[in-house]
DNA sequence: GTCTATAGACTGATAGAC
DNA sequence: GTCTATCAGTCTATAGAC
């Protein structure tokens, strides 16, 4: 009632349902946490019966996970993407935190994605592990990739991303997920300019 | 029951059962989170009436809030101390830096604490922002006043800052909070050592 | 007629609040 | 300790495909 559903009626019903749960899925879970989301309301958010999420579904806990491991590939993706960037590595470097921050910050979802991993991340240790395994880790590698040019004379190119990487996702945790653009304020850009300059600054 | 509890008894109530529930509040609410904490357990955590917490406080959302702030600003000061440490830039730099995310990586409280305020900070954005100005705020300035080093030659000390800040904090939130270790291993020297070659890099 | 998937009421437990 | 609301999960009756 509250929300828009299926056009298309019936017929395949299993696959569009599983997908039509996941979504009524992520918008509460999204907004209102794991505890805090019921599944009366996933089910009027779905717009289908509670039998039929459970149907689908094992129970609460198997619901969240299963959508919480879906949105995990989905955001790496459409952060990072998978860009197979040639060039001068400090233009890279660059252009890569740009586009990454800027998908970032400008996703609402991401920041109530990385609120809600984070914070249940106490009581589902294994899935917040399975999301460092499919979104920080491939990241990781690539920004490895990227500093172990030999140009750029980096001792450690893996520490170095950890670092980059760091400084763009705690940028966005600070600013957007706990809402402190007004107390700490920066333009992203100078954020990616003093990134830039540390480390490409001895190949000037 | 389940927890320990007041030693000395009655007489000088007021003060003494407000940090008694704070106390059994800080139990549950970091272990569970705001929506799967109850007032009930709160209660038997702190060791007294459920009457006794709401005579103290408003609600839950309000004393929630009144210990979120408490522990803000009491993790600050354990964390980064208020050290006002002399001597060469990049050696401060370093053992800042050790020193911060020691702390960081061997309190499982403050891991909990994390997981909290980021897991809430949609439901709790004013509350998320007052922690911003207690915790990240003043670390921020502190690590601006040092990079500001005219012998680090840093053009951006502030922006800085941030990154430095946001590589310690993101690497104790991928390796501790998200239960990182075993995905993405690495040596806490290691992100100290190549944040230090950085920042330092040039000046050697 | 039969069968599968569905809706919506139902249950026992537990929540917040006083 | 009481009260009302709401929770996760189940059950029953039915709607429609073949």
């Amino acid at each position: 009632m509250v929300r828009i559903k299926a056009d298309e009626v019936d017929r395949d019903n299993s696959v569009d349902k599983v997908e039509q749960i996941l979504q009524g899925a992520m918008q509460e879970f999204l907004q209102h946490g794991y505890a805090g989301t019921s599944m009366d309301r996933v089910a009027v958010a779905a717009g289908v019966s509670k039998a039929t999420v459970y149907s689908h579904f094992q129970d609460k806990e198997g619901l969240f996970k299963v959508l919480l491991e879906q949105l995990a590939s989905k955001k790496n993706i459409s952060i990072f993407g998978t860009e197979p960037i040639e060039g001068e590595p400090a233009a890279i470097l660059h252009q890569v935190a740009t586009k990454a921050l800027e998908q970032m910050l400008n996703d609402k979802e991401h920041s109530a994605f990385m609120r809600v991993l984070i914070g249940e991340s106490g009581r589902f240790p294994e899935l917040a592990q399975i999301c460092v395994q499919a979104m920080i880790k491939p990241v990781a590698e690539t920004l490895t990739h990227y500093l172990a040019a030999p140009e750029l004379n980096i001792p450690d190119p893996e520490a170095t991303a950890r670092i980059l990487l760091g400084a763009l996702v705690h940028f966005h945790i600070t600013q957007n997920v706990m809402h402190g653009q007004d107390i700490v304020p920066m333009e992203s850009d100078r954020l990616i300019d003093a990134l830039t300059h540390l480390i490409t600054k001895c190949t000037d």
